[in-house]
DNA sequence: TTCGTTGTAATAATTGACATTACAGGATAA
DNA sequence: TTATCCTGTAATGTCAATTATTACAACGAA
């Protein structure tokens, strides 16, 4: 099972928001044209960016843009605004039978060690800024 | 999106087998049970599981055993027996455009960046043995 | 006021997980 | 060797989540 493409998906559209902002109108037909998927899935994305601060989207005249420093955006930042993974990463059984002594404290056991591993993954995406990003892109 | 309970269940099943082997007949009912599951789960998992060479399964007579020390599995490698995620943990969208310099290069730009989270991750998995698991286990 | 764009709802197609039924085939014990 | 449990596995059904798509009201600038 893979973490929605959502993630990358608005990871792309903010760098595809910072080459052209300036020289393109940065639409939602616009950027969807640069991911390849549909203008209505870049609009839903571009709310969530917004609703976390990183874009400034205008109704009406149309085009996105950045309104926070690239180099303030994580890679973290991004996956969180998406709300790529709700909570835990991974799924558990939910009714283990409590007659049993293992069932009674798999979830206890387990709890903490599956939440290491979502942390781990966690801060590894926290390494990585927008401006790392940006700055790697050859320029156009 | 989280990472299927087929993983949660197997590392409880392995626990059950352990537990039990010896004073119970560990079918995939019985194993069933514990864990409040279909048997047909239980005996999918086991045969990942077997294929894994961390169990035993006795078609016929009935009842799996774990063929491998406790200390010698990881979480991760049951994880990696029951294919919890095929390949990449991340999902990209498959075709964005090679016309626009950053459709073309995303891919690159993150795939590293994107492996080294799950990697974290994984590894973060490998800490934990089953005998770590069973030690804790209060006693039946 | 017109026109292009956003915001958002509704719908459909696709996919994967999990549950369940069914049954052929292996293994053991009487 | 036969009866009896089990396993191995296919077939089906249900459910939830993702993504695509159409449609349209509200908005803002020229």
């Amino acid at each position: 099972m893979k973490i929605t493409s959502r993630f990358t998906v608005a990871v792309h559209t903010l760098l595809a928001i910072h080459t052209f902002e300036g020289s393109d109108k940065t639409t939602s037909e616009f950027l969807a044209a640069s991911v390849n998927v549909n203008p209505v899935v870049i609009r839903r994305i571009l709310q969530s960016l917004k609703a976390a601060g990183m874009v400034e989207v205008r109704a009406g005249s149309g085009g996105a843009h950045i309104a926070k420093p690239l180099e303030d955006i994580t890679l973290y930042d991004v996956y969180r605004a998406v709300d790529c993974v709700e909570g835990e990463l991974f799924h558990f059984h939910e009714h283990p039978n409590p007659d049993c002594p293992v069932g009674r404290n798999v979830h206890a056991l387990l709890d903490g060690r599956l939440a290491a591993a979502q942390a781990a993954m966690e801060n590894e995406l926290r390494r990585t800024t927008l401006k790392d990003l940006a700055d790697e892109l050859p320029a156009a």
